[in-house]
DNA sequence: GTCATTTCCTTAACATGTTAACTATTTTGA
DNA sequence: TCAAAATAGTTAACATGTTAAGGAAATGAC
């Protein structure tokens, strides 16, 4: 029952953190010539797989905290890459649309994006490429276990 | 080969930013009590780990970028937790040195810190927690494969 | 029906992430 | 020896992360 903290070089934060910067690298070299942001990737990846989503359900799937989203949307929206309408019956409720132009930029990079993915699956192997999905899932707080 | 990107709920970016949510939630709960950041409490790990560092070698360690780490530097001097020095020899570097207040912050939060990790491993399991530590490395540009 | 509560979203304030430009110091090389 | 290149770090500008407070619309208890 030791209580000495365990070295930052296992520690699963900055782990996770580095292992993300790996990932996010090859992505965000291909996100630079598009002008957006990685967080504005993850936006349209979402909007494009599921359509039309209203402000709470997006920020959900794109792992966003609803402030960040509230800012990116209007940044999306002033580029013409998203719109957002208000829900008739729920006059709270806001909902957002990939627009054209938007799902432009996601099929013009699918097959760069494609290419990144597969990399990464080679570079871990297939099996392992999967346990480590499976096993990030049981530390995300919003998955039902 | 298909062209088709995968569903963002299999998206590992993503899986990585939602494990290090649920990873970083409790341990963040523990910090608002302290009144420092996600990123202070690694700063203040990686000094009492290693000793006295310079700026590059700290930025390194603490997964930080360097103008992020100049701002925090900054912040941290003010409220007593590091010093910061010129290192004599060559004057273009900054040797950073936590001190007693600042290894206080650490000292007394062990056992909570310890609590928290120990849950994640159970939560896993050993052998699940060693192999995604593994895993993860293995995405990590900076450790040698 | 109406007022407190809840829900959905925005704004604010401060810290960090990210890229690029910049300063100061040291090292190199002709 | 001295100007060009490299190194260590800072500053700037904009986007996002994070927490808290605020505002508008819907809901629920009475």
């Amino acid at each position: 029952m030791s209580s000495k903290l365990p070295s930052t070089s296992r520690s699963l934060p900055i782990a996770l953190i580095r292992a993300r910067e790996g990932v996010m690298s090859p992505i965000r070299d291909m996100l630079s010539e598009t002008g957006i942001t990685e967080q504005q990737w993850r936006v349209l990846r979402v909007l494009s797989e599921y359509g039309m989503l209203d402000t709470t359900t997006l920020a959900d799937r794109s792992s966003l905290l609803f402030p960040s989203l509230t800012r990116i949307a209007a940044t999306m929206r002033d580029k013409g890459l998203i719109t957002q309408t208000r829900d008739d019956v729920d006059r709270r409720r806001q909902l957002i649309e990939i627009t054209a132009e938007g799902q432009k930029i996601i099929d013009d990079r699918t097959a760069q994006t494609t290419k990144i993915v597969a990399d990464f699956k080679t570079k871990l192997g297939f099996e392992n490429y999967e346990t480590l999905l499976d096993l990030l899932a049981l530390l995300d707080p919003g998955s039902r276990d």
